[in-house]
RNA sequence: GCCAAAGUAGUUCAGUGGUAGAACAUCCCCUUGGUAAGGGGAAGGUCGAGGGUUCAAUUCCCUCCUUUGGCUCCA
């Protein structure tokens, strides 16, 4: 209930938005005004772009609409009246979405791309709306289904209009862009700080930030988007890799390398020099054609036939930990979450047509082990044919099946995705959240019918025949580097003992405790455990900081007292003195909770 | 790639139409310290790059590069 009437409160503050932008622009042409997580927006056509600095005169303006205590008028009007009215207020935008109405029954484009590609007969059975409903506050009147609040009085002033930017209309890229104005609005104005603070606590976890400080990666102009991992960073890069790889292990997978430079003719048959080729990195060598890998399937198909198969090996399961690079634009770039040189977990499993279904669920258990490790949420979304795809719409189906059954099964729930496969075949993406509630795309399994036919693969089968197996690609962490970005916001830099890449720092108070400390550090390190040892002139108090800052688990503390009763004096992360222990018992205690972990 | 904002020392940031400053970090000296900054000194900047306006540009204008927030795309 509270729920619906916030969802009509920002419905409504989005009309107030377009009105308030009416009166300071009069001749704005408006797009699309729907709700959001925590808010609204509303895309305007202003001619022009809109600064940051506009936004507080629109929220001055927005307010004193709310006091006008203008009333929400609803009225039905045929689609001809609708088309009529929007025609005439010059609202061509509005015009546009009733066409499609009149069309195809519906705005969204997604379901718009299905029926487009349904039969004649099938279209038949759209159903077509014969009326619309308008909403008028003041000048401004809408296209809307509603429902919406009856006065503006009625509006709370705990809304804050926070970003201004570009969206292109219809999200497509082809099309005009117009200006994005995006608020946040609560039922109370504690709500509304509340959220503020969530904001900004959230940036204090930003990976970038901790990236710098914590000393894990940098980027570089000579470079863009090709992360440079710090000895720290490649510790905890490392720890992760080795849990991979001993996971991988356990689960019947065995590990390959493929090269990242391959020539033309490859790319060729695998359809990514057709499909793909916008995205890649180039070369000639030898005044040969070669490409930077952006994927490693093709390469890991050449290793599946330099041998023949029986069907007793299958499901042969081959992990990589591959370096792709992917030409992205430059726009999207953002951190160690979407770089343009990434590891994929990457692992094909090839397969009889009987096993895809059971190997779908097996590497969905696998994902969902390693996910809860990092005590990560996720949600699963199913994708299907895009336009520029290979293959039958036979296959396509089949395969999509298998992928929504072993979903099924799990009892797993998904979101399709129209059109959003890979061009060789409709995959599962899981979906990690990050501080600031954005949801990255991590692991995938996508299901392929199609390379094994381009690579003529085959396995021999119990009657001696070639059989031509399916291959299913997939990830887990999805790219090392996105993940290690969500694992520092995740903790916020303060890392699980097992991941930290300092465990422990060993400080002697002064320079004739140092042997001492330089004995006790030798000790822990012999234990595996990761330490430093900071025998610098600075203060005690001063390397508690710093140990701190680095958010290191662990300090040992060497003093004259430590010296003499052979003890050393223990200080946790953020708990501070935690007293004095026997080295052996310190470095049981770690070990104990780093196998717990 | 598109829309907007930003770019000053290794880092975080002040500042100005008359060629720049702080804090932390670095190096040196003093201090021998008991759980989140002991004191002093030195060094460090073509003020993102190129062009233009001006007697004079880090400051104003243009182009480009990079970063940030979005859009589109994606692991």
């Amino acid at each position: 209930m509270k729920q619906k009437s916030l969802e009509k409160i920002r419905h409504s503050l989005a009309h107030v938005l377009a009105l308030a932008v009416k009166n300071l622009y009069p001749k704005a042409k408006f797009g699309v005004g729907p709700i959001i997580e925590n808010g609204f927006y509303y895309d305007i056509d202003l001619g022009k772009s809109l600064s940051i600095e506009s936004l507080p005169k629109i929220e001055t303006e927005m307010k004193k609409i709310i006091k006008q205590g203008l009333l929400f008028k609803k009225k039905e009007l045929t689609l001809k009246e609708a088309k009529k009215l929007f025609k005439d207020l010059g609202q061509s935008y509005k015009v546009e979405l009733l066409k499609d109405l009149e069309k195809y029954g519906t705005t969204d484009q997604n379901e718009i791309l299905n029926i487009k590609s349904k039969s004649v007969k099938e279209r038949k059975k759209i159903v077509i709306p014969k009326t619309v409903s308008v909403y008028q506050t003041g000048d401004f009147i809408d296209l809307c289904r509603g429902p919406h609040i009856k006065n503006t009085k009625e509006l709370p002033l705990s809304f804050k209009l926070i970003k201004i930017s570009g969206a292109y209309w219809r999200g497509k890229e082809t099309n005009s862009m117009l200006q994005r104005i995006t608020g946040i609005a609560f039922l109370k104005e504690v709500e509304l700080k509340e959220y503020l603070n969530q904001i900004e606590e959230a940036e204090k976890r930003d990976h970038r930030k901790l990236g710098k400080e914590l000393e894990l990666f940098s980027f570089h102009d000579e470079g863009v988007g090709f992360p440079f991992f710090h000895p720290k960073g490649m510790i905890l890069r490392n720890i992760l890799e080795d849990y991979w790889k001993k996971e991988h292990q356990k689960s019947g997978y065995q590990e390959v390398k493929t090269p990242i430079l391959l020539n033309k003719s490859l790319w060729l048959r695998s359809g990514h020099w057709d499909h793909y080729k916008e995205n890649m990195y180039f070369t000639k060598i030898d005044n040969e054609d070669y490409a930077i890998k952006p994927m490693n399937c093709p390469g890991g198909m050449l290793i599946y036939k330099s041998s023949l198969h029986s069907y007793r090996d299958l499901p042969l399961k081959v992990g990589e930990l591959g370096l792709v690079h992917r030409h992205e634009l430059s726009g999207v770039l953002q951190g160690l979450f979407r770089v343009r040189c990434f590891t994929q977990d990457d692992a094909h499993i090839y397969m009889t047509p009987e096993q895809v279904k059971d190997e779908i669920k097996k590497v969905i258990d696998l994902t969902d082990k390693i996910y809860k490790k990092f005590g990560f949420s996720y949600h699963v979304e199913l994708s299907t044919k895009p336009e520029n795809s290979m293959g039958s719409d036979q296959i396509w189906q089949k395969a999509t099946k298998s992928l929504k059954e072993a979903l099924k099964e799990k009892k797993i729930d998904f979101i399709v995705n129209k059109g959003q496969g890979a061009f060789y075949g409709p995959k599962i993406d899981f979906h990690l959240k990050d501080c600031l509630g954005r949801t990255w795309q991590c692991g995938t399994i996508q299901l392929d019918f199609i390379m094994p036919e381009k690579f003529d693969l085959f396995y021999i089968d119990k009657q001696g025949k070639r059989k031509r197996p399916v291959m299913l690609h997939r990830t887990i962490l999805g790219s090392i580097e996105r993940f290690i970005g969500i694992l520092i916001e995740n903790y916020g830099g303060e890392f699980p003992l097992w991941l930290a890449p300092v465990q422990v720092a060993v400080i002697p108070i002064k320079e004739k405790n140092v042997s001492f400390a330089k004995k006790v550090f030798e000790s822990v390190q012999e234990k595996d455990l990761r330490a430093e040892l900071w025998s610098g002139e600075d203060t005690l108090s001063k390397k508690i900081k710093k140990a701190e800052e680095q958010k290191i688990p662990f300090v040992l503390v060497i003093g004259d007292k430590e010296e003499k009763s052979k003890k050393v004096a223990v200080r946790k992360r953020k708990k501070g003195d935690l007293g004095a222990m026997t080295i052996t018992k310190f470095c049981d205690i770690l070990l104990k909770e780093i196998k717990k972990q």
